[in-house]
DNA sequence: AGGAGCTACACGAG
DNA sequence: CTCGTGTAGCTCCT
C-alpha cells in the first residue's frame, strides 16, 4: 500500500490533552473563552473574531494527529492487510474538513479514504439522481481475480461483502493495539469504518472510507457538473475532470430493496484541489494583499450550521456538506477574487447565506458534480427545509447571534 | 520506501 | 502588526 496523506510518523509534540470531542453530543457549546470588549461590534461579535476563534489550536492537532496517523499506519502496514489479495493495494487519501484546513474549532474528526484501483467497469445508474451505480467487470474476471469473490449473484460488485471483511480485519488489527481505539458499531446508510479514540473527556473520530477508483473518464451524469468555467478557468476544469473519480460503498437512503448493490460517486480528490487552489488567479491568498475569505465564509457557514444543528434536532437532516455545496456553487456565482476580499468578510458571508437560504426556499441544491442530484430532493420531509430558512434568516437580520455561544464561559 | 523541499497554517517574539 | 519558527501534509526525487 502506499501514503499519500504522508509519508512518515512525526516528532511528538508538547500539548495539552483536550483536543477532540465527540461530534454528534456535545458539539460546539461548552467552550471556555470570555469576550472581550474590543471583540463587539455595536453588541455583536465581529466574524473575523468568529472566525480566529474557528482556527484549531496548534498542541490539539499535534495531539490528535500524532495517534490518527500511528494507528492508521499500523493498521496498513499490518500483516492482514498487507497480505489480504485484495486490501493490500489499498492507498490512504486524506479527505474531507480536516485535510482541507476548513476542519473548525477542534481537529476530532478524520476522514481518510481507502482507494482501491479497480481497472475498467462497467457502471449502471442506479435511481434518477445520476450519483449511484452497480459495478460489474466488463469481462468475466479470472477466477483468481481479487474481486472475484466479492461479487454477487448477479455480477455486481458488492458493497456490503467488501465492507464486511475489510471491517473484521480492521477490528482484528485495533484489538491487538496498546493505543485505546474502538471501533464504531456500524450505521445503517454509511459507508464507513470509524475509529473512536476515547480519550476522556473528548474524543476522536476517524472515518475510513473504502473507495473504488475505476478506470475511465469520468460518468455522463457528470457532464453539466463543475461548472467552473468562469471562476477557475476551462484549463482547470479539462485538467480536473481528467483527474481520477471514486465510488464509495454508499446506499441511497430509505432504498426498501435492500438486494441491490450500489456504489455512489465521491468526488472528495476534487473537492481538496478546487479549495486548495481557489482562487480566479493563481496568486490568490499567496501574500497579504491577495489575501481573500472564501474559506473563512465556508467556515462559519459550517459552524453557523452546526450550531443551529444543536439546538434544533429537527435539523439533523442537514450537513457541512450541504454548506460546502452551496459554497462551491456561490463561488461559481462570484468569480472574481475581489468579490472575497478578506475586508469584505461580513458582506460576503452574508451573500452565501442568502445563497444557501435561496437552495431552502428552491428546494434546489444540485450536487456540484451531478447536476441531477438534487441534495434537498424529495427525500428531505417535513418541512425542515423552511425550518432551517425561518432560523438562518433571523440569525441574519440579528448578526448571527448564536455565534455569542462560542465565547460564553 | 524515505528524504528534501515545498505550502499552509498557528503562534509567539519583537 | 510583521516576521520567524514549528508543525503537518504533500509532491517530487532518487
Amino acid at each position: 500500500m502506499a501514503s499519500n496523506r504522508r509519508n512518515s510518523v512525526r516528532r511528538k509534540g508538547k500539548g495539552k490533552e483536550d483536543c477532540g470531542q465527540a461530534p454528534k453530543k456535545d458539539g460546539l457549546k461548552n467552550m471556555k473563552l470570555i469576550v472581550m470588549p474590543e471583540d463587539t461590534m455595536n453588541g455583536h461579535i465581529s466574524l473575523s473574531t468568529v472566525v480566529n476563534r474557528l482556527k484549531l489550536k496548534r498542541g490539539d492537532i499535534s495531539d490528535a494527529v500524532r495517534k490518527v496517523n500511528s494507528t492508521v499506519d499500523t493498521i496498513l502496514k499490518s500483516d492482514a492487510i498487507a497480505t489480504h489479495p485484495l486490501f493490500h493495494r489499498m492507498e490512504d487519501i486524506g479527505s474531507g474538513s480536516y485535510y482541507e484546513h476548513l476542519k473548525i474549532i477542534k481537529p476530532n474528526e478524520f476522514d481518510i479514504m481507502l482507494t482501491l484501483s479497480v481497472g475498467r467497469l462497467q457502471l449502471k445508474s442506479y435511481g434518477e439522481s445520476g450519483a449511484f451505480y452497480t459495478l460489474s467487470f466488463k469481462r468475466l474476471p479470472a477466477a483468481r481475480h481479487p474481486l472475484k469473490k466479492y461479487l454477487d449473484d448477479e455480477g455486481n460488485i458488492s458493497a456490503q461483502k467488501i465492507m464486511c471483511d475489510l471491517r473484521c480485519i480492521i477490528k482484528d488489527i485495533i484489538k491487538k493495539l496498546d493505543i485505546p481505539v474502538t471501533i464504531a458499531r456500524k450505521k445503517r446508510y454509511s459507508p464507513a469504518i470509524t475509529l473512536i479514540f476515547p480519550n476522556e473527556p473528548d474524543s476522536i473520530s476517524v472515518d475510513l472510507v473504502l473507495a473504488l477508483k475505476p478506470q475511465g473518464s469520468w460518468p455522463a451524469s457528470t457532464k453539466g457538473g463543475l461548472d467552473i468555467k468562469n471562476w477557475l478557468g476551462t484549463k482547470v476544469r479539462r485538467e480536473l475532470r481528467w483527474k481520477p473519480f471514486y465510488l464509495v460503498a454508499k446506499q441511497p437512503i430509505g432504498e426498501k430493496n435492500a438486494k441491490v448493490e450500489t456504489w455512489r460517486l465521491s468526488f472528495s480528490t476534487i473537492e481538496k484541489e478546487i479549495i486548495k487552489n481557489h482562487g480566479q488567479r493563481k496568486t490568490c491568498c499567496e501574500n497579504k494583499e491577495d489575501t481573500c475569505c472564501r474559506k473563512s465564509c465556508l467556515k462559519l457557514l459550517k459552524c453557523l450550521l452546526e450550531l443551529l444543528k444543536e439546538n434544533h434536532k429537527r435539523l439533523h437532516q442537514f450537513c457541512s456538506y450541504h454548506a460546502k455545496t452551496a459554497f462551491l456553487h456561490c463561488c461559481t456565482k462570484y468569480p472574481r477574487d475581489t468579490q472575497w476580499n478578506v475586508k469584505d468578510l461580513e458582506i460576503c458571508f452574508d451573500r452565501l447565506v442568502d445563497y444557501f437560504l435561496n437552495c431552502l426556499e428552491s428546494a434546489y441544491l444540485p450536487n456540484f458534480f451531478i447536476p441531477s442530484y438534487n441534495h434537498f430532493g424529495s427525500e428531505f420531509i417535513g418541512g425542515s427545509l423552511a425550518f432551517l430558512n425561518s432560523k438562518l434568516v433571523s440569525e441574519k437580520t440579528q448578526g448571527y447571534p448564536v455565534f455569542n455561544s462560542l465565547f460564553k464561559l
